[in-house]
DNA sequence: ATTTTTATTGACCAGTGGTTAATTAAAGGG
DNA sequence: CCCTTTAATTAACCACTGGTCAATAAAAAT
């Protein structure tokens, strides 16, 4: 009856990912049907599959936008004036607070594993690990061992990941938060005095 | 053509667990469908939602077993005649290990969030935190402040999920266990020296 | 005006979890 | 031993999923 719409109403890569990303964040990758985008964007799910490879594709490409984003909240806490200590306080609320905010996205960009779309944003969430270990590297005045860093990311990593479904926002756990972070930083500031015989 | 087979090669509640456990360790709660798990049991998928109410209360079952095994593994950990302190390095080495040898199972204890299966396996993931938390509070001499267990579990608990995947067993990033909870017994060790004004 | 390219549809595929009427084997009762 | 009841199983079905593709019509190029 319609194929190929009147070019008012074409159908372009820019509203699939708006609309993707607007289903995405409520409702993370697994719970999003291309059928449920298309249904919003009044267009047939086949559609989208002249855009977009996959569902994978799709949301790697919404993805980038939250790699981005965190890594403009790294670079913001390193160029900040203030106490490098107080930085990297910062910098580890900073990434907690960005995984708690951003759940459906914190999931694709550093849990999922074997389901196509992590293997397109490894290389990505690589990347932003690098950052925070140059940022944390830094603040440190290279005092730490990669492995002290290493150490402090998987646990932020771990807070994030527990704490997510269970707490609908950062605010919302925000003591346990502090609490956490205090021991990591306790962990690393013995680190100067005590290690040097490991 | 056939309904209900003869008594001898009947279904049982036991065939399909042993089934479903075989399949949900090799492949998880999300890759294993009710329908694979038939076939290998020579019956229709149907008859398998005569015995189990649906496929998270199947998995439920199965994820059981896998909580009595943690919850094993840290009472063999704390009963063992050591130091205290290496009792506890063992703990959280012991954790890990658990975590990275049984992925699958690790993902739907501890991972999965509004999924069914976790709702029901929620009070037996938080019994086995306390089992947890109870034992490095004993080890400790009940030194330790409860929300840097907390802590330690959270970090712990990080460690498993980053690894999830990349390895395929504990033994291959066994370095860097050690050194993680190295990392984290150091921060706990300092909490006794400098905290008292927090 | 005609051809070519581009975007879209809708039917289709194989798969998922889950339900249910119909059926038959087994168990129980007289 | 027959008959009824109960328990277990099947196959067809539902509404979904991601993904493919021939047919088609609008738009662009000639």
């Amino acid at each position: 009856m319609s194929p190929r719409k009147q070019s008012s109403q074409e159908l372009t890569r820019e509203m699939i990912i708006h609309e993707a990303r607007t289903k995405f964040v409520e409702e993370g990758f697994h719970q999003v049907s291309m059928r449920s985008i298309a249904k919003e964007l009044d267009c047939s799910h086949g559609a989208i599959y002249y855009h977009f490879k996959n569902k994978a594709e799709l949301f790697y490409v919404v993805l980038q936008e939250y790699f981005l984003e965190l890594n403009g909240i790294i670079d913001e806490v390193v160029i900040n004036r203030e106490e490098n200590c107080t930085k990297l306080y910062k910098l580890f609320i900073s990434f907690i607070e960005f995984g708690l905010n951003n759940q459906s996205q914190y999931e694709s960009m550093f849990m999922l594993r074997n389901s196509e779309i992590d293997v397109l944003s490894q290389e990505a969430a690589n990347f932003s690990y690098q950052k925070f270990a140059q940022a944390v590297q830094t603040l440190s005045n290279n005092t730490l061992l990669i492995k002290d860093i290493y150490a402090v990311f998987i646990s932020l990593h771990g807070f994030v990941v527990f704490y997510r479904g269970y707490a609908t926002c950062f605010e919302e756990v925000k003591d346990a938060a502090y609490a956490h972070v205090d021991f990591l930083i306790k962990s690393l500031s013995s680190e100067k005095i005590s290690r040097s015989n490991l």
